[in-house]
DNA sequence: ACAAACAGAAGTGCATACAGTTTGCGCATT
DNA sequence: AATGCGCAAACTGTATGCACTTCTGTTTGT
């Protein structure tokens, strides 16, 4: 649980501690190492990092910006813990942007990024067979990935990242319910299938649908776990 | 063009000297005083805004978190100068979302909201045939507000605000161009009636149109402009 | 017994200090 | 004249220090 995230500190200056420091508290965040409303003490990530204070300060007003981390004046960090509605908002947003990524997706994708995807989507369907929801957590985000850069959008893709990111904390155990994973494939298979035909509507439509059954199973997750101040 | 910016210095702790320096500093590169790939050298806007660099750093991380600013390792931070290409992913991705909190205004806007946008849009009119360019942009800002929130999708909101912030430096002169101011009424015309219709799918492609048009307009204009590295 | 008050500890906000890196300029060399 | 070198100035990155705020546990008054 207390694991040491050691941050690599060569002797010359990359210049690139602070970002070391994001990732690292953004992935103890993201993993759920730090649960929402935990608290960030500045000395004591400094200490934990073997840096000063200053470039957790740094880190941490980044986190704020990206919306990972709250900062009360004059009192310690936090990470953020969204209202029932914000996290509704964040869900039906994240439904809209995937949409938008499908129907691009299905519009613009290159052969090969068509072809890939396929091939990647078929692959998927032994891990499934296997019931292997760590595996398939990693697939299912290499998979969406796939959606994000096939709309050949950056700024689109930076924001449904980012939107990603700020969701993590609260849609972690979405491969736990039963039966979820080859739901998920089914849904996955006619998204696809929808981007193979270059049919966006469909597209669309099928990655909306996927992605807020997600989120109605996170919610009730999120929902049923304590979610402490 | 030197007008210093007072930032309020109680002799109280409020602890968001860095919130006033994100904001001063942003406003200057939305305005325009600072152009793209201007230089911010950290000692320069400690000295100009009576703080010492610590706070000014952390304001430079987080408009380097917002976009609005690139930090180059060891390096001073510039005002970011995006390229041709992320420059039009990004006012497509703005034509996207607006066309989605149209869509949504559509369906849920409250009875009130409806009046006040059509309340609003109309005493616009009056603007439009006085010609006042100034006038109508901070009314156009108002206008697409209340597409914002009329959406009642508080993270889409935030999405689109920090696009649109992040557009800013590069759409100006939106409303130099002649006639664009009565086009762009026209176009709004559309949108509040498609919204006043309940009718989304309408109101979706209207905000979608006349968002892609100021792009258009934007991207030339931009093009014109020298962008100095 | 309970609540208000207080003192010490802990933590944040900002300024300053110093070390390392980049930059610009003068000078020597080709 | 153009190019490369080296040094000094300017600037960034991080650590540290101090003032102020918040928190906590205890004491005091009712």
């Amino acid at each position: 649980m207390d694991k040491v995230i050691d941050i690599v500190r060569e002797l010359v200056r990359t210049g690139d501690t602070v970002e070391q420091l994001v990732r690292a508290i953004s992935d103890l965040i993201i993993s759920g190492d730090l649960q929402p409303g935990a608290k960030l003490d500045e000395g004591g990530l400094a200490g934990r990092f073997q840096v000063s204070r200053t470039p957790v300060r740094e880190a941490l007003r980044q986190l704020c910006a990206m919306g990972l981390v709250e900062r009360p004046p004059n009192r310690s960090a936090v990470v953020t813990n969204v209202s029932g509605d914000f996290l509704s908002s964040m869900f039906e947003a994240m439904a809209e942007l995937e949409a938008i990524c499908a129907r691009l997706s299905a519009e613009r994708m290159t052969a090969q990024e068509r072809e890939e995807l396929e091939r990647l989507h078929r692959e998927s369907f032994d891990i499934v067979k296997a019931g292997a929801s760590e595996d398939y957590a990693a697939f299912n985000t290499e998979f969406h990935n796939r959606l994000y850069s096939g709309a050949h959008n950056a700024h689109i893709q930076e924001t449904v990242l980012q939107t990603r990111a700020r969701l993590a904390p609260f849609r972690r155990a979405q491969f736990r319910l039963e039966g979820r994973l080859q739901h998920s494939w089914d849904e996955h298979d006619g998204i696809v299938r929808a981007i193979l035909n270059r049919d966006g509507a469909a597209a669309s439509c099928a990655a909306y649908s996927h992605v807020s059954i997600v989120g109605d199973a996170s919610r009730t997750f999120a929902s049923s776990t304590a979610t402490r101040t």
